[in-house]
This record gives C-alpha cells, sequence and structure tokens, in this order.
DNA sequence: GACCTGAGTTCACTTGACGAACTTCCTCGC
DNA sequence: GCGAGGAAGTTCGTCAAGTGAACTCAGGTC
C-alpha cells in the first residue's frame, strides 16, 4: 500500500475530502447547464424563453436548472408583467450568484487560451471605467502577485479534535 | 417577440454562443468527477487507484475522465515502476491542466464563502514563499484593481465579416 | 503453481438528458 | 363571450450516462 504518498503531496489522512468546498460547488452548479444558464445571466438574459433560446437546452432540463439554483439561492424569481402580457417571472443574479463570477471568468480564460481558434477570442472582459481588458490574477495579503498555481501551498486546516 | 433585450444586456445577434468558451471548457473538463480529478491532481494524486480511493467514483466512470483528460492534453500518462511491481502508468497535469487551476480556485472560493459551516474552510491556500493566504482577484492591463463583476463590461469580438 | 495487487472491463440497473407533444394561464382582437 | 396566441411549463417515450458489483488480465511474490 502506500502508493498515494508523493514528494509534495498533500497528506491523505489530513484532508477531508467529504467537505470539499469544490465538490460542495459543483453539486450546486455542476449539473450539465447549470454554469450556461449563469454565463446567460451574466449577459443580461432574464426570461425563461431567452435562456431556452439562446442555450437550446430542452424545457424540462431548464426548468429544474433554474429551480435548483434558485432553490440554492443563486438565482431569485422576480415577477414582472410586460404591456399587454399576464405576470410572469423572471431570473435575477443574487449576491450569492454574482459571486460565481470569478468560476466563469476562470474557465473562459481558459477556452479562450486553448480553445479559441487563432486569437478569436467570442468574449472579451473589459474594465468598466478605463476600458481596458481585465484578467485575473493571484495575490496573497502581502501584497505579491503569485505567477501561477506552482506558487501555491494548499494547507488543509484539520477540523477540531 | 423581442423579449431578450434588456439595458445593459448584450445583444444577443452580436454574441454567437456556438463558439463559447465557458462551453468549450465544459466540454472538457464539464462531465462529472471530472473537475474532482483535477483537484486531487493538483494535490498530488496520481495513480489510478489513489483517484479511485480517495474520489469513491465507479472505476468505469474514472478511466473514461482520465482517458478523457489524455485525450485533451490536460493530463498525460508516465509510465513508473514501484519497486517489486510492473511497470505501470500514473497521471500527471501537463500545463494545460495548470491552467485550469483558476477555475479550481474559484469554485473552491465560492464553496469556502457559501457552504462551509461556521468559517471551518477545509483546505486554505497559501503563498510559497511568504505563507499568506491568496485569493483571486481582477485586475485590469491599466493596473486598477476589480472589486468585482459589476465592474466588468463584456464585449463580444464579432468574427469577421 | 497458487496467490496478490493495480488497473481496468463487463454487466445489470438506475438516473439523467433529449425532443416533441401537450397543458395552463393569461391577453388580445373581434 | 370566443377563438387565437404566446410564455412557461409538464408529460412522455427514448436514449445516453452514471453506479456498484463482479470479472479479467498482467506481472509480480511466496
Amino acid at each position: 500500500m502506500n502508493s498515494g504518498r508523493y514528494a509534495g503531496a498533500v497528506s491523505e489522512a489530513l484532508w477531508d475530502r467529504s467537505r470539499c468546498s469544490v465538490a460542495g460547488t459543483l453539486a450546486v452548479v455542476g449539473e450539465k447547464w447549470s454554469l450556461l444558464v449563469l454565463r446567460e445571466a451574466f449577459l443580461g438574459v432574464r426570461r425563461f424563453a431567452d435562456f431556452q433560446r439562446v442555450l437550446g437546452a430542452p424545457r424540462a432540463v431548464l426548468t429544474d436548472r433554474l429551480n435548483t439554483l434558485v432553490d440554492h439561492g443563486v438565482l431569485r424569481r422576480v415577477p414582472y408583467q410586460a404591456e399587454g402580457e399576464r405576470q410572469r417571472y423572471e431570473y435575477r443574479l443574487t449576491e450569492k450568484g454574482i459571486d460565481l463570477h470569478p468560476a466563469l471568468v476562470a474557465l473562459m480564460a481558459w477556452g479562450d487560451k486553448y480553445l479559441a481558434g487563432d486569437g478569436e477570442v467570442p468574449l472579451e472582459l473589459r474594465h468598466r471605467d478605463c476600458g481596458e481588458p481585465v484578467h485575473q490574477v493571484l495575490v496573497c495579503e502581502a501584497g505579491h502577485q503569485l505567477s501561477g498555481a506552482r506558487d501555491v501551498r494548499p494547507v488543509p486546516r484539520v477540523p477540531a479534535g
């Protein structure tokens, strides 16, 4: 046994996977279409029919994903009434939902780097104030900017006991 | 019609979803278990049996996910031979895989904020050099640090034509 | 030669995704 | 009042994907 011990590896015993935050987040937004629904939400889409049209997802799936996201407080249903129409609900991001923005930015950045053909990035993110392109970086609380994943050391927090 | 036009929304016509980088990235790492496999890879796990044990994923699914990630160049198979054992392969992150680190960090940060009970973050990321906790921020090329998603303006790049 | 272990593969079963058709509730034009 | 129309689902049959247990296979030990 002992096949799991490598130089630099986080000891398995000290690190309880069952409460991993990545797994927890994926339990909320990891199903098919969920993150794409959120992408559209960040781009301003709010109504069921619009999600359905731009995504092409099956209605039943879309209904389920929207309800799930509402249940988790990532979206909220807001009543609205267009003239000449009955009252309906639209789906808007909550603060909790807006906090998923970095995850979408990170996924998008990777796709831009590895999947976009010859620099043809489909969507660019710019600073609203100055118009310059933005990108994600890691900084530490001492103010250093990290150059990449290799500058990071994962430290398990052992629950009391 | 026209239900899809909102103040601040990115015009639908100008934005071709079919080549969205988020969707493209999810096509590579969006299946069940893929991102959890990568999380373990970042923590030092390399061998099939170890992935299987720490994740608890079905063997068949794990086989498929590892192969898919290798096919996409996110992991690579490296032969190794432990003493008293035959030659086997282990799975290591490539540069392309390491570049998915920000996505995992972002997902983890959200889970830490919204899912962890009373500040009991299961895993902390620290600067390898100075030991201070790290976090992700958005900066623009003019050097400003953005305060959140609301400071970002998405700009579709219309393909030539 | 019998046994062990890592890394799969196969199989029966359950869950989830899919597309098309159907339902409901409301508004509009007549 | 009455039928048409549309947004937002729901239902349904089918197909793909995930699951856990059992089986396979190669090379090593005893």
